[in-house]
DNA sequence: GTCTATAGTACGATAGAC
DNA sequence: GTCTATCGTACTATAGAC
């Protein structure tokens, strides 16, 4: 067995991602995973947390990056800063395509990993808000800020990975926000209707 | 034992709401849970697919009502058809409040019901956008408005309940949505970072 | 690296409700 | 009779403890 460098991390996660694309995820083990990266079942969990986590070892690095973004972000309304931050790391996300895209229907056809991203996204959309707050933003804005957003990044992101490659991936970030802002006009919440609720 | 009446699924729930509360999530075996309701694990796992889904019970129900009311609701924009779908499912909310407030406090402690949590939203927000879509709305722009309105709603959810009781639900969802607009007045994407970008 | 507890599945059997 | 809820036991995989 080849003890080969510091790359078993690397080798895990082609060897689960290639796995969950040929069995599904649920019918893989860990051990497979570890067997085929040339690794004991122990080392597996040395280096991921559970059989999920294998999927989501560049969410901290995505999230590195928003921050710094948003670090650059000229002072401006939350979802401009945002945005910024947005764009700042789509040269990452572009980049990982190759990882991605397997990735991305991996994760689509399988409820727990569905549930592992929707909890990764809301965890970077905490840090988010707290980098927001930290700028002066009120909190309740900040949060519900980043999870706008991050709503129009996903978006994006899923139309750009229905694209054949490479696509254009800011634009359509740019579209997401467009939708963004014709989503809210025309948004009137009636004293009305508070009224006839209250009456009836 | 008390082969009692058809009532075992309501006890195994409050049961576990009580153990997570006491011992915490990870704490707390299914064993035990089927233990203090009175029936054994094995039933425990006839009613809940997992040890987490004890306590996702009610969304099916909220979705139900959700989509009740939105196709109750008038044509408008997809963010006010799903205004009325929000506001039509608040007294489901009111009236859990002992339920759901033990709940909320056990959630945001446990990573691994945050998942979950995260999971059941995206689900209802998969429904109500197929609803929209339904009713002629695009899709892509369906999907977007779930998402942004389920922020909405769970901002305001969560001041609710920061509030002594019995608080004002309603009063929440709307200052939820006015700070939705609010938080795109004022956004403009600009052409000239797409071109910076590209010449870069 | 070894060992073990818990989660969750598979298959089977029993018994009351209608 | 059918339907549905319960219990019994053996088993695998995950994950954490040692």
């Amino acid at each position: 067995m080849a003890r080969s460098g510091g790359e078993a991390h690397e080798r895990l996660q082609q060897a689960a991602l290639d796995l969950f694309g040929e069995q599904g995820f649920d019918r893989t083990t860990t051990a497979q995973i570890a067997a085929r990266a040339g690794v004991t079942e122990r080392t597996y969990f040395r280096h991921f947390a559970d059989k999920r986590e294998v999927l989501f070892d560049g969410q901290e690095q995505f999230q590195a990056v928003l921050l710094h973004g948003l670090a650059a972000a000229p002072d401006g309304p939350p979802l401009m800063m945002l945005f910024h931050a947005y764009r700042e790391s789509l040269p990452l996300l572009e980049g990982n395509r190759p990882f991605s895209e397997p990735r991305f229907h991996v994760i689509r056809s399988t409820r727990a990993l569905q549930e592992r991203e929707a909890a990764k996204l809301a965890s970077v959309n905490l840090t988010l808000t707290a980098a927001l707050v930290a700028r002066g933003v009120d909190e309740q804005q900040a949060s519900l800020a980043t999870e706008v957003g991050m709503a129009a990044l996903g978006q994006a992101t899923r139309r750009w990975i229905s694209e054949p490659p490479p696509g254009d991936l800011y634009a359509q970030l740019r579209r997401a926000f467009a939708d963004l802002r014709s989503l809210t006009t025309d948004l009137v919440v009636s004293k009305t209707a508070a009224r006839k609720r209250r009456s009836a």
